[in-house]
DNA sequence: TAGTGGTCTAGACCACGTG
DNA sequence: ACGTGGTCTAGACCACTAC
């Protein structure tokens, strides 16, 4: 056949390093998924139809796919389509909530049957962002912010204390009313109210001593040693978009973590 | 060209589901790794040879590689070959290690120069194992096991007390010397002197009052809250390797996750 | 039957590391 | 100059889902 290709002669990047074309396919699917429409059910254009769009080959068009599937941004269905991944389901739930009752050594793999926790707001406020809020959410100090707290229950018994920080820029009009009907988990309303995704959290765990406060909902006694969790949720790009501070009863639940060579 | 492929036709799974040959590939692979050669320095042999004498395309080859790539069991370096991935550098260590101080936030993202910990043994011992080690361990109790203990130090400040537990019988002969004079960590160790390579590990956390012993390790007060972890290290098909229960002084240090999409 | 993603192949050329 | 992995292409066929 003796056909010449011409890798990066299509789309090079001019003057810097010359990003891998894939890689570049990968960007402009981000920015077609950011932009917010193929929400819904709606299926991606059809990779052929993409790769002949971006006259790329579909083996590249895939290389770039591959990476988003890999990474939960996309999902792929055979004989469907491929879809911007749903924030909605229990697997999901279950990537960004880490606590499990200590029992039941049964078996050692992971997540068979989690528990889905009960989630009951206990205090929904606007206010002006605080030093350690608005250096997390790189906003100024001063400026507006929701503020929620929830208690979270897992068999009847709360385990953990929530207080979630939003910026109210971010989310305008957001009413406690919707908090409380929520559907699901909250990561599933930013996305079907305000179109954001949460792609990542980072969580630092430190062992305190409950406040009154806390220890009250909690129901552990004051002073009582409690594991407090400071996350931070980022969308793309690694904008904050939430800053939480939960506070977790470990008499009785562990705070779960898998270390993995594939992380 | 009209050639015909006989995808599945090569290397069917007589009866079953017949498992893609990528897939029946990459296990080909596992197998060659955890036979153990190609330990040291040695490279797989070139992705042309390895796709000549599995008698499959290369690109079938590549597909398998990149899953154990993308695993991290393996790493490819472009004109040098593909290996074995090291458990010796510094990378792979944070990825079981994950205590930061609490300042400097200076930049979100992650570990951009993580310190490095000063571990120091002060305890090993030969014993039986106890209800919850052989539990944990998959073995029965009463069986020998090793029981280690370790402190580990950020900028001259004791912040870790480490207990390990390991079957005798996985590692025979292990000596305190062998501890004591490691060039890096404690998975290196078992991977160069045992040939146990491990993949992953569970956490389970919770806050609980320092005791005496560990209290003093630790330089707290005694009852000062304190996380302690409890680790289990496994191994290819999941077996456990070592049993760890790590207390964390969280007085200027967090305990750090992050949680993916990706993960 | 038609359209989608999933697998597999064969081969060209590029970029890196070593001699 | 040579061998390694890295990228890209073009096209065939399979498996699933809808209508």
């Amino acid at each position: 056949m003796e056909i010449k290709n011409k890798p990066g002669h299509l789309k090079p990047l001019a003057g810097a390093a010359s990003l891998p074309l894939y890689r570049q396919v990968k960007r402009e699917l981000q920015k077609i998924i950011e932009a917010g429409h193929y929400g819904s059910g709606k299926p991606l254009p059809s990779e052929a139809a993409l790769a002949l769009a971006l006259q790329i080959s579909i083996g590249t068009l895939r290389h770039a796919v591959d990476e988003l599937v890999h990474e939960h941004v996309l999902v792929r269905r055979q004989g469907k389509g491929t879809f911007v991944a749903p924030h909605n389901n229990a697997r999901f739930m279950f990537q960004f909530f880490h606590i499990e009752p200590r029992s039941a050594p049964e078996d050692d793999d992971t997540l068979l049957e989690q528990e889905f926790p009960e989630i009951a707001c206990i205090g929904f406020a606007r206010d002006k962002a605080d030093a350690a809020e608005a250096r997390a959410l790189r906003i100024k100090p001063g400026e507006p912010v929701f503020r929620i707290e929830n208690k979270l229950a897992l068999r009847r018994r709360v385990v953990v204390h929530d207080k979630l920080t939003l910026s109210a820029a971010m989310f305008r009009n957001l009413t406690e009313k919707r908090f409380v009907e929520r559907p699901s988990t909250v990561y599933a309303l930013y996305q079907t109210d305000f179109g954001i995704t949460v792609l990542r959290a980072q969580e630092r765990a430190r062992a305190v001593a409950a406040g009154k406060a806390v220890a009250r909902v909690l129901s552990v006694p004051d002073a009582f040693p409690v594991i407090e969790v400071h996350r931070l949720a980022l969308t793309f790009g690694d904008k904050p978009v939430e800053y939480r501070v939960s506070t977790i009863n470990t008499q009785a639940h562990d705070y779960v973590s898998v270390l993995s060579k594939t992380s």
